[in-house]
DNA sequence: AGGGCAACCCGGACGC
DNA sequence: TGCGTCCGGGTTGCCC
């Protein structure tokens, strides 16, 4: 599921593909998908630019001419693509959005969305999202602040979009991989020097996904090498039963609240942290 | 505060 | 090929 890397991935390539352009048509072929009537949606997106894409957490903020902003949560199995009627991929598209040169599907929203807000609107929408874990202004005092204030399991934790925003059920296996901390520790028995490991694979293992592409693996337009390419270079999420690529063990797949849950039980022991 | 749990949603995978 | 069934999973909100 698109987390923090994938959908920076998105913003960036999106970027260069389609600032400054005029939408010039939209087709919507899921009402629920959005927040208004098509056919006010369509009037307050059609002849507007989009200037700028930001991204928060997992949501994309498409900033359009009008000052108005179109919100996306991906969420399930949600996904773009970027081309025409002939390269796109042969899946239902729940929105179209039609620019001079080129088409932007979005697929596969199931329970994801595309809202057009006001400032107003958009700020509240986000306001109770945790702090962005790759801002400069996230520190390790930080951190260690809301971590050690907490009595939760450390995936659990590290999911949580109040606490930390951006990271998911991917990315949380993979940190705690990382750092060789087993996920099903409670977090305020990690010491000082474990928090501080767990701080820097936070930075390393989203940093590194963003640099490779995020892990889905829909490229986002026709010979898009760059999506996708962290995929290969998990080490822990969906590979129950595979061999462990840094000491030869063999992963587990748990479930804890819930979710699926991927670790090494020979790499990350510590679950009853002290140090 | 944290855990449990249900609801939301439907394309696509799977079974026959 | 075709039809029916069921699953996945981030987020929200309510309860204890």
């Amino acid at each position: 599921m698109p987390e923090l890397p994938e959908m920076e991935n998105y913003k960036k390539l999106l970027t260069n593909k389609i600032i400054g352009k005029t939408i010039i048509d939209i087709e919507v072929n899921r009402e629920k998908s959005i927040n208004t009537s098509s056919t006010d949606f369509i009037q307050e997106l059609r002849g507007k630019q989009i200037v700028k894409i930001d991204r928060r957490a997992k949501h994309l903020i498409f900033r359009l001419s009008s000052g108005k902003n179109l919100l996306l949560h991906l969420m399930l199995g949600g996904w773009m693509y970027i081309g025409n009627d002939n390269d796109s991929p042969n899946r239902t598209k729940q929105v179209i959005l039609s620019f001079q040169d080129i088409k932007l599907y979005f697929i596969g929203l199931r329970l994801g969305y595309l809202h057009m807000l006001d400032e107003n609107d958009l700020v509240t929408k986000l306001s109770d999202l945790g702090p962005e874990p790759l801002d400069p202004s996230f520190t390790f005092e930080n951190f260690q602040d809301i971590f050690q204030s907490r009595r939760g399991k450390l995936k659990t934790t590290l999911i949580d979009q109040k606490i930390i925003s951006g990271i998911g059920n991917c990315y949380s296996d993979e940190i705690c991989f990382e750092a060789k901390i087993k996920p099903t520790i409670t977090v305020n028995s990690l010491g000082k020097d474990r928090l501080f490991s767990l701080y820097n694979s936070i930075q390393t293992v989203l940093r590194n996904a963003i640099s490779l592409g995020g892990y889905m693996e829909e490229p986002l337009y026709l010979g898009d090498q760059l999506t996708g390419g962290y995929n290969s270079h998990l080490l822990v999420y969906d590979r129950e039963g595979k061999e462990c690529r840094r000491c030869g063990g063999t992963i587990v797949k748990i479930e804890l609240s819930f979710r699926k849950c991927f670790y090494c039980p020979d790499c990350q022991k510590v679950d009853i942290g002290l140090i």
